[in-house]
RNA sequence: GUGGCUGUAGUUCAGUUGGUUAGAACGUCGGAUUGUGAUUCCGAAGGUCGUGGGUUCGAAUCCCAUCAGCCACCCCA
């Protein structure tokens, strides 16, 4: 007998058991039905590129957690560790032929071979959208009412939007002569939130070489606060005189003016001059999405504006904005907030296999709740009934159809609802109409 | 990639200064005279103590390595 394969999977790669990919499932179509009804259609790549594609505008840090290896014709390929470079690489490709502007949501994984963390995994999904091809302010607010609709949409009733534009960094970035530094300046920047103002202060003169007066001015800007008119009216004069800046400034009170012209709460998107993003690929409109109740799990939903996406593979100019929820991080945090139902089943009727003869009956009954929308498990064994039902309620499901020899007699069914321990009968003539009338009862309770 | 903590049945843990056949709870499976679950009662299965070395008469218990998990840094979803 030789040894046993011990089972195990990688770091950071994970096994989903029912209880977990029910949830997960839910969240993917419930982000795919909120993207479809903007009008963003899908599409797919393949997992694994050419790492000239992978690394033509990486930094060294994606360069770090890239999974790359030599695959078996010797090719340099691999494993995408987003989904906006694969978008990237597939618009310098067909942008001809979709035409612009161009609306697409892309979920699937990726992998980053970092360091694990909870929430943070080396393979993770992601559901991105954006639209290319277009300049128009009119996508950036899109991206915000998407980024609304999603959250509104998988029951998260406490959740903000922070949203800045890099003009507005950048512009402050040029009348302060530190326009060389704007990508350390921004990463340092990024830290706000979490670091606090102390260690970005220090790091903006660290690492960014900014003087004593300008890591002044940039922490004033940083730190502004109230509501979004009033971050506005604050942040007037220290950009004026700036082109850049005061651009920026029209952008951001264009995007809360529509907003809330549409009626989206004025609390769940905030002028937040902190929210600066790390890639440094940002040129206008950047946002991150905090749930009220988690903020240390960090964002859950990120994205901005990027004039030109695809500019490494093609002269073609293509500016593009969209957005990228980070599903395994948000799902670990609704785990955290117990927002999540437990169910093992993603049907809702259970149906006993009680009398051993009937076997094609109960098939039939099962197909006519189908036909009618309703998920129905058959077992697959005519075990005692006890088992059967003990079996239903610990996969929770929520009714039960009791059809034994009176039943069958009667032309009835017995309807349980498993969560009361109630139970009616309803005939299951007219193709149980009855019986499915009953389910349904039950389950809109 | 750097630093810290952890690793015992499917799960959560106990296991006394290293000393005989490693325990509990929950879960799983079976049963309590043959048509009704989640609450009762009885019983069973399940662990080479993450893995590999080392110290020792003897290691779950000490040391090293490795793998995995958690936390911080870094970065990010």
């Amino acid at each position: 007998m030789p040894d046993k394969i011990q089972p195990r999977t990688l770091k950071g790669f994970r096994d989903y058991l029912p209880a977990a990919m029910i949830p997960r499932e839910w969240l993917v179509d419930t982000a795919r039905r909120v993207y479809r009804s903007y009008g963003f259609s899908p599409i797919d790549t393949p997992a694994l590129e050419y790492l000239e594609i992978l690394t033509g505008k990486g930094s060294d840090e994606t360069d770090k957690q890239l999974y790359r290896f030599a695959d078996h014709g010797g090719r340099d390929v691999g494993l995408r560790f987003d989904l906006t470079v694969p978008l990237a690489r597939f618009a310098a490709q067909h942008i001809q032929e979709l035409g612009t502007p161009f609306k697409r949501y892309h979920i699937a994984n990726v992998w980053r071979g970092e360091n694990t963390q909870r929430g943070r995994y080396r393979e993770f999904m992601q559901c991105d959208f954006d639209t290319i091809g277009t300049e128009s302010i009119s996508a950036d607010i899109e991206m915000v009412l998407v980024v609304h609709d999603l959250f509104s949409a998988i029951g998260i009733e406490q959740f903000t939007i922070h949203g800045n534009n890099r003009r507005v960094l950048n512009g402050l970035l040029e009348k302060l002569g530190l326009v060389e530094q704007s990508t350390s300046v921004l990463r340092a920047l990024d830290k706000l939130a979490k670091a606090g103002a102390e260690v970005v202060a220090q790091e903006l003169a660290t690492t960014a070489g900014a003087s004593d007066s300008q890591v002044r001015d940039i922490m004033k800007l940083a730190s502004l606060s109230g509501d979004n008119n009033q971050i506005l009216a604050q942040l007037e004069p220290l950009l004026s005189g700036s082109e850049t800046g005061e651009r920026g400034l029209t952008e951001l009170s264009e995007i809360s003016n529509a907003i809330a012209a549409v009626g989206v709460p004025s609390e769940r998107f905030r002028i937040d001059v902190g929210i600066a993003r790390g890639l440094d690929y940002y040129t206008g409109t950047v946002l991150e999405t905090f749930l009220d109740d988690l903020p240390g799990i960090g964002s859950v939903c990120s994205g901005g504006r990027y004039d030109n996406l695809a500019e490494v593979y093609t002269k073609e100019h293509l500016p593009g904005v969209g957005a990228s929820l980070g599903l395994d991080r948000l799902l670990s945090a609704l785990e955290e907030l117990g927002t999540l139902e437990k169910t093992s089943t993603p049907a809702p009727v259970f149906l006993p296999f009680f009398d051993a003869d009937r076997r094609n009956e109960y098939l039939r009954l099962a197909a006519q709740l189908r036909a009618a929308g309703i998920g129905v498990e058959f077992f697959p064994e005519p075990k005692k009934l006890g088992k059967q039902l003990q079996f239903a309620d610990r996969r929770g499901f929520r009714v039960a159809l009791i059809m034994g020899a009176d039943e069958f007699a009667a032309g009835q069914c017995q309807v349980k609802d498993l969560s009361s321990g109630g139970s009616t009968t309803a005939s299951t003539s007219d193709d149980a109409a009855a019986v499915i009338a009953e389910i349904l009862q039950i389950l809109k309770a």
